[in-house]
RNA sequence: GUGACCGUAGCUCAAUGGUAGAGUCCCAGAUUGUGAUUCUGGUUGUUGCGGGUUCGAGCCCCGUCGGUCACCCCA
């Protein structure tokens, strides 16, 4: 162990039953949004550093995970979907017609120190919206990322949506008396509301010509009226979802590219912590293309690390996901082979059961009969088929049972299938 | 990038500065046509790596790499 090579820090290893997870994840997430109308997509892992640079600003290469290639090109491996997102939605935007609801799952990387719930490979969840301005696409989106938190098992009383419009901080500094261009430092400080102290909040506060009374005092009077919420509240409440939704001004979100509404997702038994969250980005896609396509777009990514730890760490989301791991590790039979002088007799049952769509299983190489029901155990097989001496005839016994019934071999894939489907 | 704690068998962990161990897992046998338990045997280590102190270092010191967590940041 200690003179082999590693595997470099944060990078992810995935073995069986870790990859069992993921694919538990990824599969929830896909069919939750097909479901949803979505269509799948894939960009490149590797892009032009100059993609984030454009996005975020020079110092955000400090968390990229960015080298020089061989020809000499600044690259860097992707660490979100949106950029990619935008640059292909807006350069064949005329071959989809709108609205395009699209989604991706892929690997991302940010050069960042590995802790709880961030490591440096991690895969997104990334949907979106492009070309539709109306509110229906950020409820619509909103929705999509409820059913996917429904999905995983977990309910209104597990996780809460906190919903904010960027737009409406400018309705502040018009109460304030502060000019318009007073709005991303606002928001900055706003983003951090529940993380500095109020000290400091103050102090920023101050320094823009307002106050920490006056934020917080907006915040509630948004909250005890959300009128300019109310089209998107209509539409979540006709689905089926005002449950999971709360109207909080005060999260902003950090990203700079975000326009309008925005929305966090947090879960309240584990000290609020944030779960995933997305937003309106209007103006990305013109920025991206240089003007030359205008495009409007919502969308939001959520991580498999933070929402994997959130399953496992909530019981009845963990019972649901332990519960289709079973199944979907479960072998429909085993072939055993009793009578060594039989095994192309077993073999040719082996492919017939495989054939037909079972999952089966065999010893590779000759073990005492006992030797093989341990192996069928420890696999999960449903059944054990015994090919031995009497075949044509061979036994199925059922293992949960312990029930052994004769059955010529024609009939075994059929009795297995019965089996399968109770 | 900063700080704290931690690195001993595949895994979980022992071992006053004095011969590196246990459980578990894995493999085989007890059991030559039936799963559990039990029993027996077997494989696995430059104690993360490199220096230093010492008669002697898994243990103490320094460095380094890795892990965990927090800060920073959070797309």
């Amino acid at each position: 162990m200690s003179q082999s090579i590693q595997s470099l820090p944060g990078f992810r290893e995935f073995f069986p039953a870790d990859c069992a997870v993921r694919n538990y994840i990824f599969d929830s997430w896909r069919q939750v949004a097909l479901r949803y109308g979505f269509n799948e997509w894939e960009g490149p892992v590797l892009e032009p550093t100059e993609l984030y640079r454009k996005k975020s600003g020079a110092e955000i290469t400090q968390q990229l995970f960015c080298f020089t290639d061989k020809g000499d090109r600044e690259v860097t491996l992707r660490p979100e979907l949106t950029p990619s997102a935008a640059r292909m939605a807006a350069a064949r935007q005329r071959d989809f017609k709108k609205p395009m609801k699209w989604f991706e799952i892929g690997a991302c990387f940010r050069y960042e120190a590995p802790q709880k719930g961030r490591l440096r490979e991690f895969y997104q969840w990334n949907c979106d919206v492009f070309g539709e301005a109306s509110v229906e696409a950020d409820a619509e989106l909103i929705a999509l990322g409820i059913d996917s938190l429904r999905a995983f098992g977990f309910t209104a009383a597990d996780v809460a949506v906190r919903v904010s419009d960027r737009n409406i901080w400018n309705l502040f500094l018009q109460q304030q008396g502060l000019p318009a261009d007073q709005l991303t430092p606002v928001l900055a400080v706003i983003d951090k509301w529940e993380r500095d102290k109020p000290e400091v909040l103050e102090t920023k506060l101050a320094a823009l010509g307002t106050s920490r009374a006056a934020v917080a005092a907006f915040i509630e009077q948004v909250k005890a009226d959300p009128a300019p919420f109310a089209p998107l509240l209509a539409s979540l409440e006709a689905r089926g979802l005002r449950d999971f939704v709360r109207i909080d001004p005060g999260i902003v979100r950090g990203l700079a590219y975000y326009t309008g509404i925005v929305f966090e997702v947090f879960a309240l038994q584990q000290g609020m912590r944030a779960v995933f969250g997305g937003g309106r980005y209007d103006s990305l896609c013109a920025l991206i293309s240089d003007g030359s396509t205008d495009l409007p777009a919502a969308g939001f990514a959520m991580g498999d690390v933070v929402i994997g730890d959130l399953i496992k760490s909530t019981p009845a989301a963990a019972a649901k996901m332990e519960a289709a791991l079973a199944r979907s590790a479960a072998l429909d039979a085993y072939v055993a082979v009793a009578d060594e002088a039989r095994r192309p007799d077993a073999l040719a049952l082996l492919q017939a059961l495989r054939d037909s769509g079972l999952r089966t299983d065999a010893a590779l190489t000759p073990a005492k009969l006992g030797k093989q029901f341990q192996s069928a155990e420890a696999l999960k097989a449903r059944a054990v088929v015994i090919v031995g001496s009497e075949f044509p005839e061979v036994k199925i016994k059922v293992l949960a049972t312990r029930e052994e019934t004769a059955s010529p071999v024609a009939g075994v894939p059929d009795a297995i299938r019965a089996l399968a489907q109770p």
